[in-house]
DNA sequence: CAGCATCCTCGGGGATACTG
DNA sequence: CAGTATCCCCGAGGATGCTG
Protein backbone atom coordinates (compact mmCIF):
# COMPACT_ATOMS: atom_id res chain seq x y z
CA UNK A 1 0.00 0.00 0.00
CA UNK A 2 2.88 2.30 0.43
CA UNK A 3 3.45 1.39 -3.14
CA UNK A 4 0.21 3.17 -3.89
CA UNK A 5 1.69 6.34 -2.98
CA UNK A 6 4.89 5.91 -4.58
CA UNK A 7 3.65 6.11 -7.92
CA UNK A 8 0.65 8.66 -7.41
CA UNK A 9 3.65 11.39 -7.54
CA UNK A 10 4.80 10.53 -11.06
CA UNK A 11 1.21 11.59 -12.21
CA UNK A 12 0.81 14.66 -13.86
CA UNK A 13 -1.92 15.93 -11.96
CA UNK A 14 -1.12 14.50 -8.78
CA UNK A 15 -1.08 17.30 -5.67
CA UNK A 16 1.93 15.65 -4.42
CA UNK A 17 3.89 16.75 -7.72
CA UNK A 18 2.67 20.43 -6.52
CA UNK A 19 4.04 20.04 -2.83
CA UNK A 20 7.52 18.44 -4.64
CA UNK A 21 7.40 21.60 -7.00
CA UNK A 22 7.35 24.13 -3.74
CA UNK A 23 10.61 22.38 -2.52
CA UNK A 24 11.94 22.12 -6.10
CA UNK A 25 12.71 26.29 -4.98
CA UNK A 26 16.58 26.69 -3.67
CA UNK A 27 15.43 29.29 -1.85
CA UNK A 28 12.66 27.66 0.13
CA UNK A 29 15.00 25.30 1.05
CA UNK A 30 17.85 27.79 2.16
CA UNK A 31 15.34 29.99 4.24
CA UNK A 32 13.83 26.40 5.68
CA UNK A 33 17.19 24.78 6.91
CA UNK A 34 17.88 28.43 8.13
CA UNK A 35 14.45 28.59 9.88
CA UNK A 36 15.15 25.56 11.62
CA UNK A 37 18.25 27.32 13.80
CA UNK A 38 15.35 29.31 15.12
CA UNK A 39 13.39 32.36 14.45
CA UNK A 40 14.68 35.06 12.07
CA UNK A 41 13.24 38.29 11.21
CA UNK A 42 12.82 39.44 7.85
CA UNK A 43 16.06 41.50 7.07
CA UNK A 44 18.16 39.23 8.77
CA UNK A 45 17.64 36.55 6.93
CA UNK A 46 17.77 38.29 4.05
CA UNK A 47 21.49 38.88 5.27
CA UNK A 48 22.02 35.31 5.83
CA UNK A 49 20.54 33.99 2.88
CA UNK A 50 23.35 35.52 0.58
CA UNK A 51 22.72 36.22 -3.10
CA UNK A 52 18.32 36.26 -2.03
CA UNK A 53 16.43 39.17 -3.64
CA UNK A 54 13.84 40.79 -1.87
CA UNK A 55 11.12 39.92 -4.02
CA UNK A 56 12.39 36.69 -3.93
CA UNK A 57 12.49 36.53 -0.23
CA UNK A 58 9.05 37.84 0.23
CA UNK A 59 7.93 35.45 -2.37
CA UNK A 60 9.23 32.46 -1.38
CA UNK A 61 8.48 33.06 2.33
CA UNK A 62 4.80 33.86 1.45
CA UNK A 63 4.47 30.65 -0.17
CA UNK A 64 6.03 28.49 3.03
CA UNK A 65 3.55 30.69 4.96
CA UNK A 66 0.70 29.66 2.54
CA UNK A 67 1.80 25.87 2.14
CA UNK A 68 1.33 26.21 6.78
CA UNK A 69 5.21 25.77 6.69
CA UNK A 70 6.45 28.51 8.01
CA UNK A 71 4.67 31.12 10.67
CA UNK A 72 4.68 34.70 10.45
CA UNK A 73 4.25 36.88 13.28
CA UNK A 74 4.04 40.74 13.45
CA UNK A 75 5.84 42.23 16.27
CA UNK A 76 4.22 45.79 17.51
CA UNK A 77 7.26 47.53 17.74
CA UNK A 78 8.42 50.97 15.97
CA UNK A 79 9.21 50.69 13.16
CA UNK A 80 7.54 47.20 12.71
CA UNK A 81 9.55 44.22 12.75
CA UNK A 82 8.12 40.61 11.36
CA UNK A 83 9.53 37.69 12.50
CA UNK A 84 9.51 34.08 10.89
CA UNK A 85 9.28 30.65 12.39
CA UNK A 86 8.70 27.19 11.45
CA UNK A 87 5.52 25.59 12.04
CA UNK A 88 5.18 22.46 13.54
CA UNK A 89 4.52 20.99 9.94
CA UNK A 90 7.61 22.82 8.52
CA UNK A 91 9.76 21.24 11.75
CA UNK A 92 8.78 17.87 10.07
CA UNK A 93 9.54 19.01 7.07
CA UNK A 94 13.13 20.59 7.75
CA UNK A 95 13.84 17.56 9.76
CA UNK A 96 14.16 16.11 6.02
CA UNK A 97 15.74 19.16 4.58
CA UNK A 98 18.67 18.99 6.30
CA UNK A 99 19.32 15.74 5.39
CA UNK A 100 19.20 17.25 1.97
CA UNK A 101 21.33 19.93 2.18
CA UNK A 102 24.16 18.25 4.84
CA UNK A 103 24.32 15.34 1.88
CA UNK A 104 25.09 18.43 -0.45
CA UNK A 105 27.93 19.54 1.39
CA UNK A 106 29.55 16.54 2.35
CA UNK A 107 29.43 15.01 -1.25
CA UNK A 108 30.14 18.27 -3.29
CA UNK A 109 33.50 17.14 -3.79
CA UNK A 110 32.77 13.73 -5.38
CA UNK A 111 30.45 15.73 -7.57
CA UNK A 112 32.91 17.95 -8.60
CA UNK A 113 35.04 15.52 -9.35
CA UNK A 114 33.16 13.64 -11.41
CA UNK A 115 31.80 16.71 -13.17
CA UNK A 116 35.49 17.70 -13.89
CA UNK A 117 36.01 13.50 -15.06
CA UNK A 118 32.64 13.89 -17.48
CA UNK A 119 33.73 17.18 -19.12
CA UNK A 120 37.48 15.57 -19.66
CA UNK A 121 35.70 12.89 -21.13
CA UNK A 122 33.85 14.19 -23.62
CA UNK A 123 36.36 16.41 -24.64
CA UNK A 124 38.14 13.63 -25.92
CA UNK B 1 32.09 21.36 13.28
CA UNK B 2 29.46 20.30 11.77
CA UNK B 3 28.26 24.03 12.48
CA UNK B 4 30.67 24.81 9.66
CA UNK B 5 29.34 23.07 7.26
CA UNK B 6 25.66 24.53 8.34
CA UNK B 7 26.61 27.94 7.75
CA UNK B 8 28.46 27.13 4.28
CA UNK B 9 25.62 26.61 2.48
CA UNK B 10 24.35 29.98 2.83
CA UNK B 11 27.01 31.25 1.10
CA UNK B 12 26.46 32.88 -2.15
CA UNK B 13 29.66 31.50 -3.73
CA UNK B 14 29.43 27.80 -2.24
CA UNK B 15 29.71 24.68 -4.27
CA UNK B 16 26.98 23.05 -1.79
CA UNK B 17 24.32 25.45 -3.44
CA UNK B 18 25.70 24.50 -6.97
CA UNK B 19 24.64 20.77 -5.73
CA UNK B 20 21.26 21.97 -3.94
CA UNK B 21 20.32 23.81 -7.24
CA UNK B 22 20.55 20.36 -8.77
CA UNK B 23 18.07 18.80 -6.39
CA UNK B 24 16.13 21.99 -6.79
CA UNK B 25 14.54 20.45 -9.95
CA UNK B 26 11.20 18.93 -9.63
CA UNK B 27 12.13 16.64 -12.81
CA UNK B 28 15.83 15.27 -11.41
CA UNK B 29 13.75 14.68 -8.41
CA UNK B 30 11.44 12.76 -10.02
CA UNK B 31 13.54 10.94 -12.18
CA UNK B 32 15.56 10.15 -9.31
CA UNK B 33 12.90 8.22 -7.29
CA UNK B 34 11.60 6.28 -10.35
CA UNK B 35 15.59 5.12 -10.85
CA UNK B 36 15.62 4.06 -7.02
CA UNK B 37 13.10 0.99 -8.53
CA UNK B 38 15.31 -0.14 -10.83
CA UNK B 39 17.11 0.76 -14.22
CA UNK B 40 14.85 2.39 -17.06
CA UNK B 41 15.13 3.06 -20.56
CA UNK B 42 14.77 6.44 -21.90
CA UNK B 43 11.19 6.20 -23.52
CA UNK B 44 10.02 4.16 -20.37
CA UNK B 45 11.05 6.93 -17.92
CA UNK B 46 9.33 9.41 -20.30
CA UNK B 47 6.25 7.62 -19.80
CA UNK B 48 6.48 7.02 -16.34
CA UNK B 49 7.40 10.33 -15.59
CA UNK B 50 3.89 12.34 -17.23
CA UNK B 51 4.32 15.64 -18.10
CA UNK B 52 8.31 15.73 -18.80
CA UNK B 53 9.23 16.77 -22.31
CA UNK B 54 11.59 15.08 -24.13
CA UNK B 55 14.35 17.94 -24.28
CA UNK B 56 13.72 18.23 -20.24
CA UNK B 57 14.32 14.71 -19.86
CA UNK B 58 17.21 14.55 -21.92
CA UNK B 59 18.29 17.92 -20.21
CA UNK B 60 17.90 16.34 -16.92
CA UNK B 61 19.32 13.17 -17.19
CA UNK B 62 22.37 14.84 -18.73
CA UNK B 63 22.80 16.81 -16.05
CA UNK B 64 22.29 13.78 -13.51
CA UNK B 65 25.10 11.94 -15.63
CA UNK B 66 27.33 14.78 -15.41
CA UNK B 67 26.94 15.00 -11.48
CA UNK B 68 27.93 11.54 -11.52
CA UNK B 69 24.57 10.50 -10.06
CA UNK B 70 23.17 8.37 -12.81
CA UNK B 71 24.77 5.99 -15.35
CA UNK B 72 24.09 5.93 -18.79
CA UNK B 73 24.69 2.79 -20.66
CA UNK B 74 23.79 2.29 -24.54
CA UNK B 75 22.46 -1.32 -25.60
CA UNK B 76 24.38 -2.52 -28.85
CA UNK B 77 20.80 -3.40 -29.94
CA UNK B 78 18.88 -2.30 -32.96
CA UNK B 79 17.59 0.22 -32.74
CA UNK B 80 20.17 1.21 -29.86
CA UNK B 81 18.14 0.90 -26.24
CA UNK B 82 19.59 3.19 -23.11
CA UNK B 83 19.20 1.90 -19.79
CA UNK B 84 19.53 4.59 -17.05
CA UNK B 85 20.32 4.15 -13.54
CA UNK B 86 21.87 5.19 -10.29
CA UNK B 87 25.31 5.27 -9.19
CA UNK B 88 26.60 4.48 -6.13
CA UNK B 89 26.88 8.53 -5.23
CA UNK B 90 23.37 8.51 -6.66
CA UNK B 91 21.69 5.73 -4.20
CA UNK B 92 22.81 7.72 -1.31
CA UNK B 93 21.34 10.76 -2.42
CA UNK B 94 18.00 8.74 -3.36
CA UNK B 95 17.68 7.56 -0.05
CA UNK B 96 16.73 10.91 1.28
CA UNK B 97 15.22 12.24 -1.82
CA UNK B 98 12.53 9.09 -1.56
CA UNK B 99 12.07 10.46 2.16
CA UNK B 100 11.28 14.17 0.98
CA UNK B 101 8.80 12.62 -1.76
CA UNK B 102 7.03 10.51 0.33
CA UNK B 103 6.93 13.40 2.89
CA UNK B 104 5.17 15.22 -0.22
CA UNK B 105 2.66 12.21 -0.39
CA UNK B 106 1.91 12.32 3.21
CA UNK B 107 1.56 15.58 4.05
CA UNK B 108 -0.36 17.05 0.92
CA UNK B 109 -3.52 16.98 2.52
CA UNK B 110 -1.98 19.35 5.42
CA UNK B 111 -0.95 21.58 3.11
CA UNK B 112 -4.12 22.04 0.79
CA UNK B 113 -6.07 22.61 3.94
CA UNK B 114 -3.46 25.44 4.82
CA UNK B 115 -3.92 26.94 1.42
CA UNK B 116 -7.37 26.91 1.57
CA UNK B 117 -7.36 28.30 5.14
CA UNK B 118 -4.71 31.05 4.05
CA UNK B 119 -6.66 32.07 1.43
CA UNK B 120 -9.97 32.37 3.02
CA UNK B 121 -7.95 34.60 5.99
CA UNK B 122 -6.48 36.58 2.86
CA UNK B 123 -10.30 37.16 1.52
CA UNK B 124 -11.51 38.35 4.82
C1' DC C 1 14.56 3.95 -29.91
C1' DA C 2 16.95 7.80 -28.17
C1' DG C 3 18.05 11.58 -29.01
C1' DC C 4 19.75 16.68 -31.44
C1' DA C 5 18.51 21.20 -33.56
C1' DT C 6 15.59 25.13 -34.18
C1' DC C 7 12.17 28.36 -33.19
C1' DC C 8 9.39 30.97 -30.11
C1' DT C 9 7.03 32.51 -25.97
C1' DC C 10 6.06 33.47 -21.45
C1' DG C 11 6.99 34.29 -16.96
C1' DG C 12 10.73 33.99 -13.31
C1' DG C 13 13.28 37.07 -11.28
C1' DG C 14 16.60 41.25 -10.93
C1' DA C 15 16.84 46.44 -10.39
C1' DT C 16 14.86 50.43 -8.85
C1' DA C 17 11.79 53.50 -6.49
C1' DC C 18 8.32 54.31 -3.13
C1' DT C 19 5.35 53.49 1.61
C1' DG C 20 3.10 52.41 6.30
C1' DC D 1 11.94 47.69 9.15
C1' DA D 2 9.39 45.09 6.03
C1' DG D 3 7.51 45.24 2.63
C1' DT D 4 4.57 46.75 -2.34
C1' DA D 5 4.68 48.35 -7.17
C1' DT D 6 6.68 48.83 -11.71
C1' DC D 7 9.56 48.00 -15.47
C1' DC D 8 12.19 45.02 -18.13
C1' DC D 9 14.99 41.29 -19.78
C1' DC D 10 16.76 36.88 -20.43
C1' DG D 11 16.62 32.17 -20.43
C1' DA D 12 13.88 27.95 -19.07
C1' DG D 13 11.30 25.10 -21.42
C1' DG D 14 7.40 23.56 -24.84
C1' DA D 15 6.43 22.33 -29.81
C1' DT D 16 7.92 20.60 -33.93
C1' DG D 17 10.75 18.28 -37.24
C1' DC D 18 14.81 15.50 -38.39
C1' DT D 19 18.56 11.49 -37.70
C1' DG D 20 21.74 7.35 -36.61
Amino acid sequence: MSERFTYDIYNDCCPAREVLGRLADKWALLILDRLEQGPVRFNSLRRDIQGISQKMLTQSLRRLERDGLVHREVQPTVPVTVEYSLTRLGQTLTETVTVLTHWAEHNMNAIIAAQTAYDEAQQA
